[in-house]
DNA sequence: AATTAAAATATGCATATTCATATTATGTCG
DNA sequence: CGACATAATATGAATATGCATATTTTAATT
């Protein structure tokens, strides 16, 4: 009684990988059918279509209805940056969690954020500024404003021990968000919170937030001198 | 005769989103078996297990087996960073293109790169610098250094018109790579090529690439001043 | 030769079925 | 009551099959 294997999708997914890298099939050409490759590995089409979509998605291959299967010649790689709470980015590092509300007002909203968000004029916006510490040390500043209309129970909640970040993750379930990178300055608050010198290097991660298409929040989250975001792909 | 249209796993997938926005699911409950949803919706198991897979991989649920399917506490999104070539991205914008190697070493490679590698000692690498140009003005100085054991050719190129990530993208398909983002003042060469005064923050990213677990090349490419890297999630 | 219509075909997706596997729930025995 | 073996069960995954849909290819027509 032979103990037959039968193959997965992931092995399918190896080898196409291996002989795109071994240049069996080289950039830009066209791959064998899913028939045809179901036939050759000895599996269903489905295995084949599963593994070949993979592919797709990682954007190795591209694929067209009666077209067939390519490899791509210019390659776009997705990197996928995990973006988690600040707690949990610290508490991963085992370092200990701080945070501090610096400041909490609610303004009218400013016209640069009024056009970011896309809110009617006149509308009010809760400013807030808060620290995260990692052991005790400066980790993260964090501004935020948030559409007091869009979160009805926003008033209500001081932020004084948790996180705006926390509570909204709590409040707004799987918003959806525009993120931009960049390199900035220190100046004002954020020298002085990060304690840096004026003008030091600080990476700067700003994000505007959806609920269901309605504008919830911007946040403005500056990290430490020499904070370096990290990922594989 | 009455048109049934059958129900799409992106149809579940959008339902459950929804469920879970507006608290039907919330956040950390259980969700009905495969099974259940699949008599709920009228669709096979199938589709429910692909709509929910993809969730899954979002990291809007978490499953295990026999435990069920669960609404996540602390969603940990992961922005997908669409990493392409120089020349697309400013090409992409509109721009013109131009690009102008600065240098060009063979070099002994030095104690840091090694450790990063992990190649033998004594090992020689190719180090080269260049500059990428947007309407020909300064857009990105990539320094980078090549393990010259792993890419047999790479001597014989002089990348005088052509930019090394490019020539590696054709010369080692689909490699995996680190990633880190980070913020650096402008210092020597920094400062020159991208015209900027001396401690201007300057958006960075580094590189290390690996081709079937064999290390091919480091990189550093610096931005222009006030560069943002965006993406939607 | 150019345009248009029809046939062929590769991928995309849904279904029904089966087996595998991890985990939980249950029950037995000391 | 507790430890351990056993059964139940939800997801994971593969197969065979059928239909849908977007394109390309081919044929027909002007």
């Amino acid at each position: 009684m032979t103990n037959q294997k039968s193959v997965s999708f992931q092995d399918i997914r190896e080898e196409v990988i291996d002989r795109i890298q071994t240049r069996i099939w080289p950039q830009g050409s066209l791959l064998p059918t899913e028939l045809e490759l179901a036939a050759e590995f000895g599996c269903a089409r489905a295995t084949v279509n599963r593994a070949l979509r993979e592919l797709a998605e990682q954007g190795i291959v591209t694929r067209k209805r009666k077209g067939g299967t390519r490899v791509v010649t210019t390659p776009v790689k997705h990197a996928k940056l995990p973006i988690a709470v600040v707690r949990q980015t610290i508490e991963d590092m085992n370092a200990g969690y701080r945070y501090a509300l610096v400041s909490r007002t609610l303004i009218d909203c400013p016209a640069w954020l009024q056009a970011k968000l896309g809110i009617p004029e006149g509308a009010q916006v809760l400013h807030l500024q808060c620290m995260h510490h990692a052991d005790n040390r400066p980790f993260q500043f964090e501004e935020r404003w948030i559409n007091v209309n869009a979160v009805p129970h926003v008033m209500d909640e001081g932020f004084l021990t948790v996180g705006p970040n926390e509570w909204l993750l709590a409040e707004v379930p799987f918003s959806n968000a525009e993120i931009a990178f960049s390199a900035v300055p220190a100046t004002g608050h954020l020298q002085e919170f990060l304690s840096v010198p004026t003008g030091t290097p600080l990476f700067q991660l700003e994000r505007t937030t959806w609920f269901r298409n309605d504008p919830v929040t911007f946040v403005r989250m500056t990290f430490h001198q020499g904070y370096q975001m990290r990922t594989t792909y």
